[in-house]
DNA sequence: TTGACTACCATGATTTCCCATGTTACCCCA
DNA sequence: TGGGGTAACATGGGAAATCATGGTAGTCAA
C-alpha cells in the first residue's frame, strides 16, 4: 500500500550504475524479485519502472482486456519484449543498460521520479521541461474552467 | 472523520526540521503512514498536505482506468512527481524539503492552515498578505452585489 | 586472457533517532 | 478560587545509523 512519489536525482557512475532512492527501494521490500522492471516509456523520452508485481498485473489485465486485439501485440511486444528486470547490486543500485540509457538521453544523471504505483527515470533537465509544459497545460484548464462558470 | 482548522505558527530550524501541530497530528492518527504527504500548490506560493489516505484514493481511481490512457502521463506526474511523504520523527516534526520550502519562500517559521479535508504550509508574512486580498476581494464582492440590488 | 559483471569495502554527507530544556495549558485539590 | 503540580508540546543539539557514491578485487564465460 505504499507509492513511488517525489523526485529524486543520483549520479550514474562510469560502470552504468545508480542508486535507486531508497523510499523507492522500501515500496519494493518483500517482492519475489530483488530490483526493478524498466522499460521506454512509448510516449517521452524516458524510463518507465516498477516492481515486477505490478509487471505480472498489468500481464495479467492485458491478456484479459484484449489479447486479441490490435493493440495488444504492439503494446505487449514494446512492453515485455523491451522490458529489462535490473537486480539489485548489496548497496541499492542498478545498472542501466545501454539501451534505456540511450531511449531517454540519460548522461551521469538520473531523475528518479513515483508516479504512484510505477515510477520513471530521466535525464534531469528533460524532466524539468517536461514537467514545466505539464504545469502550464494544468493552469490553462484550470483558467479555462474558471472562465467557464463565470 | 476530523478537519485540519485553525492556523499555527512553528518555527523551522537549521536542519529544515518543523513540528506538525498537534491538532493536525490527531487528526492523522490511524493513517497507514505516519506522517504528511505534500505538494507544491499550483496556484499559490504555499504548499499544500494532507494525510496519505487521500493520495491513496487518487492512486487506485488512476489506476482502476488504463495506465496508457493519455490522461494518465500529467495527472500521475503532477500529484505523484511533486509530492513527498514526510515522516514524523518521534517529536512529530517532518522535515521540509528545499525544494518545497523554496517554493513557499520559506525561512525560520512556517505557518499551519487548516483547511478541512486538507491543510497549507505557508510563509507567515505571505499568508498574511494572502488573507488580506481575499478578505478585500470579499468586501468587494459584497459590495457590488448590493450595489446591484438598489 | 580479456571483458563484463558482481560482490566487497571505504568514505563523506545526510538523515534519523534520542535526550534535554523551557514553556504553556490543563487538572486537581485545598 | 487560588495555587501547585503535572502533562503535553515545541524546540534545540549531539550521537548514531542510513545513504549515495567511488573504487578495488574476485568470478565467470567467451
Amino acid at each position: 500500500m505504499a507509492f513511488f512519489s517525489s523526485t529524486f536525482v543520483n549520479k550514474v557512475d562510469k560502470k552504468g550504475r545508480v542508486s535507486v532512492p531508497a523510499p523507492f527501494r522500501a515500496v519494493l521490500t518483500g517482492q519475489t524479485f530483488h530490483g526493478i522492471v524498466a522499460y521506454p516509456s512509448l510516449s517521452e523520452p524516458a524510463i518507465d519502472a516498477s516492481g515486477i508485481d505490478r509487471m505480472a498485473m498489468l500481464s495479467n489485465r492485458l491478456d484479459a482486456d484484449n489479447p486479441f486485439t490490435a493493440e495488444y501485440d504492439p503494446l505487449a511486444d514494446a512492453i515485455f519484449g523491451d522490458s529489462v528486470q535490473l537486480a539489485f547490486d548489496p548497496e541499492g543500485r542498478v545498472q542501466l543498460p545501454e539501451a534505456l540509457r540511450e531511449h531517454a538521453a540519460i548522461g551521469d544523471q538520473a531523475a528518479f521520479v513515483g508516479r504512484g504505483p510505477s515510477f520513471q527515470i530521466w535525464e534531469p533537465e528533460a524532466m524539468r521541461r517536461s514537467r514545466e509544459e505539464i504545469r502550464r497545460r494544468a493552469r490553462e484548464t484550470i483558467a479555462a474552467a474558471r472562465a467557464e462558470t463565470k
